[in-house]
RNA sequence: GCCCCGGUAGUGUAGAGGCCUAUCAUCCAGGCCUGUCGAGCCUGGGACUCGGGUUCAAAUCCCGGCUGGGGCGCCA
């Protein structure tokens, strides 16, 4: 391809061997130092920085005396030598032959780099807060992981599907649901891809991811929860039971943070995060088993009782102290605190082949075994008091061939969080729903 | 949705009825400086969330609004 564009290098491309160099480089101001017949500019794009460096006699007059009206953050385009010089930050700088602005700033920024401002200033300048490169470096370690996830799933045969974000009914009660205008009707946000991944096996696709968003209409005022968020959503069929689900989904966070460990050197170092690989295979905790653990740690529970705050934190530090892991998966939740789509263990009724993975203390992922069974999947609908004419749309299908299947949805603005811990999920997303905020 | 806590220059803070003409840092403007490292020094600029109330006197106490955070519920 022809070269494109106003530059001619990145900063991080600007290096001692290109000495003598002309070069153009372009991108924001993010700092100014002047020394009287000295000045020094700091110009960053998305691959780093590079030191301008302006000695009086040594540029033009022009160019030195334009250098004091220059603003931080401004964008400009530096054409200029490159100097191999041990006294610059990476032992090179460029010394500026013309300096031309191709966008200014307001007086004062709304945000400082030497301030750390609070979150919701900041997501009110998300712009600007994403200009600080351990901000950044975030999205750069999220987008990685998801890369390394998608791959594994293409490697393992799963093709990516997308369902619809749209639905004409609020699918599984519970969280509640967004509702849109649609034409003379009423349409909704889905919670979770979930149903139309399991109408994608019943038609046969076998292996299947969706990568895309969900919506809660809860107004949580918690630091794990946002009103729209992304999953890595997948499904199989001809699995033997919800280990099955359990093993895929341990192959894909082991991946990920392998990937991420590999190929995100700076952005951890920025971060100041070391990924330690979790050992194989996770824990996987089983209810009733569960409530022991519970209450040998000083909880009572209910019988049916699924886990609370409390319950995940406990269950986490156990883990951790017992197994010396950050992840666990938990099974066989009680069908009680679960819904009718779930398989249940046919001996043991009262327990569903449900299956959280939980990290740090956290719930990252909901899944397990689906019931695929028609006259069961019915009865279950029955057991929760759902109107079966609201989920025939669904149902139905069942009726014609349906194989064995399982999957799980995947947060990844969760997993983000905890893998970098993240006080708070709304820095996992560039720009974040909450219950109050919907802007930027 | 329930409970708890907060709101002071652009940003982050100090302040606990009169010591407030409101602290400090950063920021912005101007000045000095030939090797800085999100420089340093000097001068200047910039704020009490809004509306009521109590009091001789309110940033400070009380009530309400707006707004933000946290805990729980629910969940990814």
């Amino acid at each position: 391809m022809d070269k494109i564009g106003l530059r001619t290098h990145y900063a991080k491309e600007i290096k001692p061997e290109l000495d003598s160099e002309e070069v153009v480089v372009g991108g924001w101001l993010r700092s100014i130092r002047e020394h009287g017949r000295l000045k020094f500019l700091v110009l960053e794009d998305k691959s780093g920085s590079i030191q301008i460096t302006a000695k009086r006699g040594d540029v033009s007059d022009s160019v030195f005396e334009n250098i004091s009206s220059l603003g931080k953050e401004w964008v400009i385009l530096v054409r200029g030598k490159v100097k191999k010089n041990s006294e610059a930050p990476k032992g090179v700088e460029i010394v500026p032959t013309g300096i031309d602005v191709l966008s200014e700033t307001a007086d004062t920024l709304p945000l400082d780099f030497k301030v750390k401002a609070e979150l919701d200033t900041r997501l009110d300048w998300r712009v600007l807060d994403l200009r600080d490169p351990k901000n950044a470096a975030i999205f750069k370690v999220q987008s990685k992981l998801i890369e390394e996830m998608t791959d594994r799933l293409r490697m393992m045969g799963f093709i990516q599907v997308f369902t619809p974000c749209l639905i004409g009914a609020a699918s599984e009660g519970g969280a509640d649901v967004f509702s849109v205008a649609y034409f003379d009707k009423r349409a909704y946000l889905r919670q979770d891809p979930q149903l139309h991944r399991e109408l994608l096996i019943a038609a046969g696709f076998d292996k299947i991811f969706d990568l895309g968003p969900s919506w809660r209409a809860e107004p949580s005022h918690t630091p794990r929860h946002l009103c729209e968020h992304r999953g890595c959503a997948v499904e199989l069929s001809f699995i033997r039971d919800e280990t099955d689900t359990i093993k895929i989904e341990e192959e894909l966070v082991v991946s990920a943070l392998q990937g991420v460990k590999k190929d995100c050197r700076e952005e951890l170092e920025l971060l100041e995060k070391d990924i330690k690989i979790p050992r194989r295979p996770f824990p996987e905790l089983r209810f009733p088993e569960v409530y022991d653990i519970l209450e040998e740690m000083g909880k009572k529970n209910r019988l049916g009782e699924g886990l609370d705050r409390e319950g995940e934190r406990l269950l986490g530090k156990w883990v951790e102290e017992k197994y010396k892991h950050e992840f666990c998966f938990v099974n066989r939740f009680p069908f009680e605190s679960k819904p009718f789509y779930v398989m249940r263990v046919d001996e043991e009724p009262q327990w569903a082949r449900s299956v959280d993975l939980m990290f740090k203390g956290l719930e990252l992922s909901s899944g397990g075994q689906r019931e695929h069974r028609y006259d069961k999947i019915i009865k279950q609908a029955k057991e929760k008091n759902l109107a079966l004419k609201n989920i025939e749309w669904f149902t139905k299908f069942f009726k014609y061939g349906v194989p064995p299947m399982g999957g799980f949805n995947l947060g990844i603005e969760r997993l983000t969080q905890k893998l970098l811990d993240l006080e708070n999920i709304r820095e996992a997303t560039p720009f974040p729903r909450a219950p109050e905020r919907l802007l930027p």
